[in-house]
DNA sequence: CTCTCACA
DNA sequence: TGTGAGAGG
């Protein structure tokens, strides 16, 4: 997995391509986030003695828990999210690619047992690696999204996908994913750590594409193979390539198909390629991924005031929330989803004079201001009391 | 994971 | 104002 690998190049090949600022600066942005990806994470993450939160009768609430509580959190910023499901797994070309690509997907919470391995925790590592997403997770969390008034969508296949696509296309500021992988699939921007700003001290970073591949001196195919190179989801990265060598054979040779053909034709054989290395087919997965265009009906969201009755009914009656932090949590939403009908305003955050004498000047700017806007309503008033005298019926 | 509340 | 422990369901 090049997460790490591919930031670190990044970081030290394209400095100016990761932007680092406060949560604030996002006021007024939407953004994709990949739905299925935070169900998952909330699963692992929210839980108490080493279970997944439960109602009384024994459901799992860590998710909607979760996705309450974040949601509320980036629309109080402002932020305008929208959820991306994933839909069916991708159909992949090759027999071959498939297989790994489910390996992997098993592999993944095998993994997370590993490390959990030496440590007492005997009871967590055994409810980790049984964490998958159902359906009915998904189901639920669509049904809190549609309560709380926040869009979602499903993508064909894969909501990373998916996501960059809108971003490509305007539709959204950014994709917002801690996956490096995202930026494969072309997204203008990145953006990752949306969510721990502020409680921790972390920025959140904007990782601009352009940027990434000016400074790498590439472009997006030599980009993408690069990351095939280091490890995507897909195939098995090479052994012994790391990120600077990675780097190198992608300089020096151009392509995956150079690469291969080097490697296959070296006398020293310094490095081996896995047996079935479908590079080819795993590039077409980010060149051609299975999504919707941004024009397509099912593309179309907006913001809506939240339904509090029915957030009540379904997460205090049916799943036993504290009705006030639900009540509490609804009453945020209404107010900011409002406000935030207004698109970004730069300048906003302007800040007010500080002086006395400034702060006078800026009290009569205002009083300025409201007079102006008096004499435009009476003016206003004059007019439609003229029209309204004089009925039009001429033309 | 996120919230709250107690305590420096 | 900031941090840490503990609850949440």
């Amino acid at each position: 997995m090049g997460i790490k690998q591919l930031f670190s190049i990044i970081k030290e090949e394209a400095p100016d391509a990761i932007k680092e600022g406060e949560i604030k600066a996002q006021f007024g942005r939407k953004v994709a986030i990949d739905a299925s990806m935070s169900i998952y994470s909330f699963l692992i993450a929210v839980r108490s003695d080493g279970q997944q939160l439960m109602n009384e009768s024994g459901e799992t609430t860590s998710h909607l828990m979760g996705m309450f509580y974040r949601t509320l959190r980036i629309v109080d910023n402002g932020i305008k999210p929208l959820y991306v499901f994933d839909g069916a797994p991708p159909k992949l070309k090759s027999g071959e690619l498939a297989r790994r690509y489910q390996r992997k997907q098993e592999a993944t919470e095998g993994l997370e047992e590993a490390k959990e391995t030496g440590t007492a925790e005997d009871v967590e590592k055994f409810s980790r690696r049984t964490v998958r997403v159902t359906k009915e997770h998904n189901a639920e969390c669509q049904r809190l999204l549609k309560l709380m008034g926040v869009p979602y969508l499903i993508a064909p296949t894969e909501a990373e996908a998916q996501c960059a696509v809108l971003a490509r296309a305007g539709k959204v500021y950014a994709a917002a994913s801690e996956d490096m992988d995202t930026l494969c699939f072309n997204t203008p921007i990145l953006l990752r750590h949306l969510t721990f700003s502020e409680q921790r001290k972390e920025p959140i970073q904007e990782i601009h594409l352009d940027k990434v591949l000016e400074g790498l001196n590439m472009d997006r195919k030599q980009f993408v193979d690069l990351c095939i190179l280091l490890g995507c989801d897909y195939l098995d990265p090479v052994p012994k390539v790391g990120p600077h060598t990675a780097l190198k054979l992608i300089r020096e040779h151009g392509s995956l198909e150079k690469i291969v053909e080097f490697i296959e034709s070296d006398k020293k054989g310094k490095y081996t390629l896995p047996d079935d290395w479908p590079f080819a087919d795993a590039r077409d997965l980010f060149f051609q991924p299975d999504v919707r265009t941004a024009e397509d009906p099912l593309c179309d969201f907006k913001w809506e005031k939240p339904d509090i009755e029915g957030l009540v009914q379904f997460l205090v009656t049916e799943k036993g929330f504290s009705e006030e932090r639900v009540r509490s949590g609804a009453t945020r939403l209404e107010k900011n989803l409002k406000s935030s009908q207004q698109s970004r305003l730069e300048g906003f955050f302007k800040p007010v004079p500080k002086t006395e004498a400034e702060q006078k000047a800026h009290k009569r700017k205002l009083e300025e201001k409201n007079e102006e806007a008096k004499k435009k309503r009476k003016e206003d008033k004059k007019e439609k009391a003229k029209a309204k005298a004089k009925p039009r019926g001429a033309n």
